[in-house]
DNA sequence: TCTACTTGACTGATCGCTCAGTCAGCCTGC
DNA sequence: GCAGGCTGACTGAGCGATCAGTCAAGTAGA
């Protein structure tokens, strides 16, 4: 009973005990700032055992990133897939709305690590570190090509570079939003709050929307 | 003239120096990654002076921070007074392009380190650190509410809150996309640029724009 | 069913190293 | 001669990584 209870979830294994805790650890202090002994704390497991699951730090980073990110993209993917399906060409707002709102479904939980996985993100995709831009060309660039390439069927007159830029905008947008860094309430006196997801989505698809449309 | 050539930029104080190869080094490395012994090496000082220069880590890089910051802000507020002082409200486009413009041409050289400033911004920005909201706070709240208020000149129909979102998307945009990160070159297969920042420019204030007044 | 052996999960102790920060004292120009 | 700029030598703390060893759960042979 107590050992369950001191258990963060319950059941789930030593290993994703340990992805989970990376993914809050490296969030709150950057891929350097966070030590491994913290992240060992918080996943109740002696830090041996991190060494004995993943090779090193560098591997368990690119573990965590690549267990959120095929959640995330698979999401997109069958979204993307089920609205290209049909003869008729989708709305340019369902595929702006199947990119961010995997993000907030299984990349943003509603606990205390809301935006964790959101602000590492952010550190990867505004890095040009030879590490960072490797793990965005991985796990992040297949499933962009296939969003350019799905603005690019709905929006005929879009070329080739702009689809690239709408696209890289959009994503600069979404990333940074999601972080939840708190600004937007402090900025707006408490009206903004970037803690309320869908609020935040209802701007940011008609946002991007719009720009995607100016470039064609 | 052996010792004038080693310096990286001969004349200036070695203050100065060491707040240069701070930037570089926070840029490439992260705060937590980046160290003092070298920042001291690539300013060509010893590491001890840092500190005799700066009480610690910390203040380092907020002197950074500020000193930057200072050189862009001041930037935008002249910019941005001069469009308003007329008596007929400026182009939504002028705003935009006043709030991006000095980001490149004082916050990105165009040397190697083009985008060094804009990436620690960008982890700035992303961070829900109390260290990282606290300097945004400090030294780019007070310019970003002033561009809310111009933003509600210029289109009156714009709400408090949508326009703290607009800035704030607008940001999102800027921020990650000055970064240089290399991505769009990757994305595009050579076609798009992100070190070209006047044809990057060209297509976020038009993105922007467009957007901004989507939500209007 | 008992025993001997193997395996995979896991740990505490400790290694070599790097870190930010300190301090006594050395130059150099006024 | 002294104040301010500056340095080399040093420290305690914390880092990632390693390693020998524990322990429970199989598996196999008799």
């Amino acid at each position: 009973m107590d050992a369950a209870a001191q258990q963060e979830k319950p059941g789930e294994s030593r290993f994703d005990a340990i992805l989970d805790a990376a993914e809050g650890v490296f969030a709150a202090r950057g891929y350097d700032g966070a030590s491994l002994r913290v992240i060992a704390e918080r996943a109740q497991v002696a830090q041996a055992l991190i060494h004995y699951h993943f090779k090193n730090k560098a591997q368990l980073f690119e573990a965590m990133v690549a267990r959120r990110s095929a959640a995330i993209n698979d999401n997109r993917a069958a979204r993307l897939e089920a609205l290209m399906a049909g003869e008729a060409a989708p709305a340019l707002e369902a595929i702006v709305d199947s990119l961010f709102r995997p993000t907030i479904e299984v990349g943003r939980g509603d606990g205390d690590d809301a935006g964790a996985y959101a602000r590492i993100l952010a550190s990867v995709a505004s890095s040009a570190d030879a590490r960072d831009q490797a793990l965005a060309e991985r796990y992040y660039d297949p499933i962009a090509r296939a969003y350019i390439d799905a603005l690019q069927r709905v929006l005929p007159g879009l070329s080739r570079a702009d689809a690239v830029w709408a696209y890289l905008f959009a994503i600069g947008v979404g990333v940074t939003m999601m972080a939840k860094t708190g600004r937007p309430r402090r900025l707006s006196d408490g009206i903004c709050d970037d803690g309320n997801a869908e609020e935040m989505l209802a701007r940011i698809v008609p946002f991007v929307c719009a720009g995607i449309r100016a470039l064609a």
